[in-house]
DNA sequence: GTGAAAGCGCTAACAG
DNA sequence: CTGTTAGCGCTTTCAC
């Protein structure tokens, strides 16, 4: 009705000057004592709030930060938007969540807009599809990168996980209990961690002495499709009697592909995922699987958020990596031979 | 370097006036045709991109869109935090996400900062804690409210669930497998939804003239942690043979505390959960569960906002209801005697 | 077809 | 202690 509550419609109502409701409101001490009394009371009768769009313009940095994930509702990512958003709470930033679907194109539209807004910074998977070496302008926004890599053309923070001596781990593990064909599912070699992820199951064979067979390696742009239909292709196959994947997706795809033919992933067909969803657990004798520490990532990720307002302008270039472990549960304990 | 490129940047750049530079960047038919390239070629080379604060403060309706859930863990909040960013990508809003943990507080805190950025709507899962009668002000925002419904002081949107058949369905279907001491865990009165599930379960248990057993009922503020309590004093009475859910957290609780102590929510003990995570279909013999149709809650939910754009000032009463369903896997078909 | 002025809400920098 | 002015980036209104 009366449209919006300002600091002057305030300074109206009270017959003052907007600078002195101005002052009141953000504890400035220049304020006579019952002036301050009576514009809290007002604005808070009113309802008032500071308009954020007006302290931006100024040119205060906005409390926005932008969060782009693949998508959100499997697990690890969910957990990380999850303890991210508890951690922002705690800042009083805003966080923005965009789903980018591992989608080059949509991953540029939701920077471009988080720019409209000014988000003060930017956690960010990046999407594996070929960068058209675009979006050579967001060094407005502090960027960090999360678990995968990309090469930008300024610094930036990244939180990342090494997950080799795992998935090393994982095939030695499988080798140790009998399995002598393990396929690998994994992103292709687009982004590093594709490219080193399948680097440590070829040393895991290596050390297990298992020579490797390229028919047992299967590797695309990683997503839930492309993990179920690969683990499709090896259980046609019928060959392998063990799978490792190399990915957050390609696991939950794997599985229910597993699920889906009624194959409990134990004994006989053996099976590591990717990432610790808290029903791997649950699922038949339990699904082994590489363990991500997602509060520890998210957290950091936050911090250097924090941290990057300190030094305003300052690009904060600071990288951290966090180690993934190997969890062995009923799905990889021992090889029996099928009656 | 140079500070942001604004239109005047562009304008001094190019030796004209800032607003044919605003006219020729939205597309105002008044403008020199070679003039519009220039500054169109000028605008992509600086990175130009419009200040939505500036927009904003002029009076334009931002693209914000805020979103209040207990968490983003529990596969239902998350599927339904899934689709709505898709669909708010396709009207390129903004979704703003805030936990809130079921927790009014900080409830109060999400929506007073939503205001702040003129966020303009919002969908919650209203928190069942007691509202102090609070948050008069919202008025400027327009409200969803999800699958749970608090009385506001104006008009609001709401998408809602009717789950009493199938709740009532749940029960009917265990005892005709011949359960005799079904459980019933739930949320406490504080809201509607905790009224109306629990009087489903107990007209399932009139329909089948069952006995109702004040032991056998377990509610209070619905949490993961309140579901597994509940649930183990379930398990360590003895005496249930069955339990129905009713909340999202308290199902993943319940079922959390049998796995913890290895019992497979089958034929023995049967078990009806609440929402439908795809891990559902795979634990045990699978679990029953009262599935609610998240996408389309979801995408209705983002269409009220659309819609509530073309109406500005008008607020949208619009409620929407939602039917449930009982979907029967292993958990819950077959009642066998201990051996 | 182009430009100058005004104002959205806020605060820093000056007056008083 | 309080008030006035100016300007952040943008578009609407009114000149030219």
């Amino acid at each position: 009705m009366a449209g919006r509550v300002t600091i002057k419609s305030i300074a109206q109502d009270l017959g003052i000057s907007h600078m002195t409701v101005s002052r009141a409101l953000s504890g400035h001490p220049n304020v006579q004592k019952e002036t301050r009394a009576a514009v809290l009371e007002r604005a808070r009768e009113l309802g008032y709030v500071k308009s954020a769009a007006a302290t931006t313009m100024r040119g205060d940095a906005t409390k926005i930060v932008g969060l782009l994930l693949p998508n959100i509702v499997n697990e690890f990512y969910a957990r990380f938007a999850n303890v991210m958003a508890l951690d922002c709470e705690k800042h009083s930033y805003h966080l923005i969540i965009h789903l980018t679907n591992d989608d080059v194109e949509i991953e540029r539209q939701s920077l471009e807009r988080l720019r409209e807004v000014q988000a003060r910074a930017v956690v960010m998977v990046p999407a594996p599809g070929k960068s058209d070496g675009s979006n050579p302008h967001l060094e407005a926004m502090q960027v960090i990168q999360l678990i995968r890599r990309r090469k930008l053309p300024f610094a930036h923070g990244a939180v990342l996980v090494d997950d080799r001596a795992a998935l090393r781990d994982a095939v030695i593990h499988l080798a140790g209990s009998g399995h002598r064909a393990i396929t690998y599912i994994g992103a292709d070699g687009a982004l590093s961690s594709g490219r080193k992820r399948l680097a440590a199951y070829r040393q895991g064979l290596k050390a297990a002495s298992l020579a490797e067979d390229p028919g047992l390696i299967h590797r695309g742009a990683p997503s839930f499709e492309m993990g179920r239909a690969a683990a499709d292709l090896v259980l046609d196959g019928g060959k392998a009697t063990a799978l490792v994947c190399g990915g957050f997706e390609i696991s939950n795809g794997a599985l229910s592909a597993l699920m889906a033919r009624g194959i409990q992933p134990d004994g006989a067909f053996a099976f590591v995922g990717y990432g610790d969803p808290t029903f791997y657990a649950w699922v038949g004798g339990g699904v082994s699987t590489v363990r991500v520490p997602v509060e520890s990532l998210a957290q950091r990720a936050v911090e250097l958020v924090a941290a990057g307002q300190d030094k305003p302008g300052m690009r904060n270039d600071a990288s951290e990596t966090f180690m993934a472990e190997l969890i062995v549960r009923g799905s990889g304990r021992q090889y029996s031979e099928a009656p």
